[in-house]
DNA sequence: CATGAATGAGTGTTCATTCAT
DNA sequence: GATGAATGAACACTCATTCAT
């Protein structure tokens, strides 16, 4: 989709929008003018408001997994791979870009066929964080007999939810609560090598 | 509040559109008709759109702190009441109450005066459960050194974000999960008796 | 209309509000809370916010007349009747009774079968006052030649527009403000005796 | 306000539905179709009733000095200018311009921000009156030791009065009228000579 | 007599979308 | 490509009126 590239401002603007009032209470008229443009030529890049939803959510997931995928190249270490990992995709959520709250929350938005379109890109994050995690868990996260679908299910609410209570000035840094997050997904579930690496990385950051 | 007590069909059915479509997409229309009113008697009841969803919250509130109250009176053991509070929470969420749902996720809806309302109720909220998870800390949940304010907002994401996926006929009872959130809350946090305790807990369900 | 003479208060509320907003945008909640009622219970007597409005102007009617009738049987002279009558008329009209104002600034909101009802009231006021300016012109008010009727439309026109500007810490009172309308009325156009003793009147009060 | 200029036909059908039943009596539906256009673009151009009707009246304002000034502009006779002034002022209300009778007759339904404007406005209208008046006061119009603004407030009064009972069959031009108007004004209030001119011009048109 | 909950047509206004320029 | 005036369906809400009690 060249077109939405051409206009990056326009869904930024309309992200920043969607997250404080939600995509129901925020009015074209509002995005056009944070963008600077005027309705009519929002219509010309977007032909909805929902097709502008839709286009957000897929540069959500493009940059969710590419600002992921980055964090992980760092190590090989497949236990290390994921807490880089869930450090990544907490601080975009938080502190960087407000289409993957948008994507996380405003999905209820979309019906039709528009909601099957963002429930495959959706499933396109998904399949991505499984391959993740599942170098984690043959590394030893998560003790045997877990299914690893209800950890990555319980894990990413716990990391999800930290958007709808994180404060800038908060007492932790993104990275100290996507630590904790990691912790506790593992702590007793892993092996007691795998244990007392996540111990040691626990300690920096 | 007497007056909306005469009118809880109204509240139900608001609560399951809202739930569905979200408070700014649902109408009041859709709610006196789903509510066997007219538009007019559903002002008659409630001022304005906004003033429904606060008296939602508040039964959310009234109805989550009667269920948990019930289920953690079942027993003395602070491990087993956090336990039993987090399943009774969970059910009520997933299958029992569309309201606490729209509690939990349509908050952005409110603005001014109303938002301040609807945050001392969430402050209630959490003041009771406070309660209750300080009761589990001081019996073994959590090792030492874990802020228990950041180990209950993470629980309670992984815990509420469970309405975004589960589903009536998947492979886990409301009851599996929650008793999945405790064990990883507190796994390697607890004491080596508490841990015994918690697992054969985790057997029943 | 014994039914009305029972709620004065209801009348008198409206009256009130009428004046202030006008009919159309008093509600009937308005007027029933200042009338200490319930909606209910003002349809109860009156059948509609239209029949209060005429019951209103009927009261108006018979309250102006009743007002100007005992000021003019102070005297037996023809232009003093006309003068007190003024006098009385316009006392009633900025200080005394708001249905007078309605009766001369909302009759627009009448339409139909009401508005007739509401036009035979109002020439019932004026078959009235054509009485008395008729002694008024026979004894020499207005000079010869002048059309008596425009001579009274204009008269009060002047008069009536009063409660447009009037204010009660203004510098005039309705006294001397009627007498002033009398004295503009008659100047140049009454015999010289009857200007003689205008003249004098207007010194008075 | 150039936009409302472009759209001359939405003020004079509002207008002319104001003048016939009142501003809070007139909906937006009855303004649209009147003019030919649908509620929406009604509101595109005014973004609310109350603006409608405050626009309405600022050019109410803008014609009556409009007309008046060309009409006294034929004379530099100070007497003679107060009464084609008055002639210009009449014609105006009952024959030419609805806005004119909104402006004398509706300003209860502005409230606030709008009244306060409104008010301004009808002060320019007042101290434009009040330059052609004093011309006439210095030249011998109404005699020595009358108060001006009594003069103009009765005066204006008995010629806003006219739109109420004029009828374009009737007896009388609105150029009748208003000599009559002016006639009652000055008569025994006027020097000789200047009653003498007045009589003379009283007896054309 | 009086109440007040309920009604439903109608209100002013909003807003995503269209389209001539 | 871009504009912004225009659209009209839909919105939250109002309110005179009704009616069971």
């Amino acid at each position: 989709m060249p077109r939405q590239r051409s206009a990056p401002d326009a869904l930024d603007a309309a992200a920043r929008l969607f997250r404080r009032q939600g995509f129901a209470a925020t009015t074209v008229r509002q995005i056009a003018k944070a963008a600077g443009m005027l309705p009519g030529s929002l219509h010309y890049r977007f032909p909805s408001k929902e097709a502008l939803l839709l286009a957000l959510m897929e540069r959500a997931i493009e940059r969710s997994i590419a600002a992921v995928s980055e964090a992980v190249s760092a190590t090989a270490d497949p236990l290390e791979r994921v807490r880089l990992g869930l450090r990544a995709h907490l601080r975009l959520l938080v502190a960087g870009d407000d289409s993957i709250y948008v994507l996380l929350y405003d999905w209820r938005s979309l019906e039709g066929e528009a909601r099957k379109q963002m429930v495959s890109l959706r499933d396109r994050l998904e399949a991505f964080w499984d391959e993740i995690l599942a170098g984690g868990v043959a590394a030893g996260l998560a003790r045997e007999g877990v299914d690893p679908r209800l950890l990555r299910l319980l894990g990413f609410g716990a990391i999800n939810w930290v958007a709808q209570w994180y404060e800038a000035d908060g007492p932790y840094t993104p990275e100290q609560i996507a630590d904790a997050v990691f912790a506790y997904f593992g702590f007793g579930v892993l092996t007691d090598e795998a244990r007392k690496r996540s111990r040691k990385l626990e300690v920096g950051s």
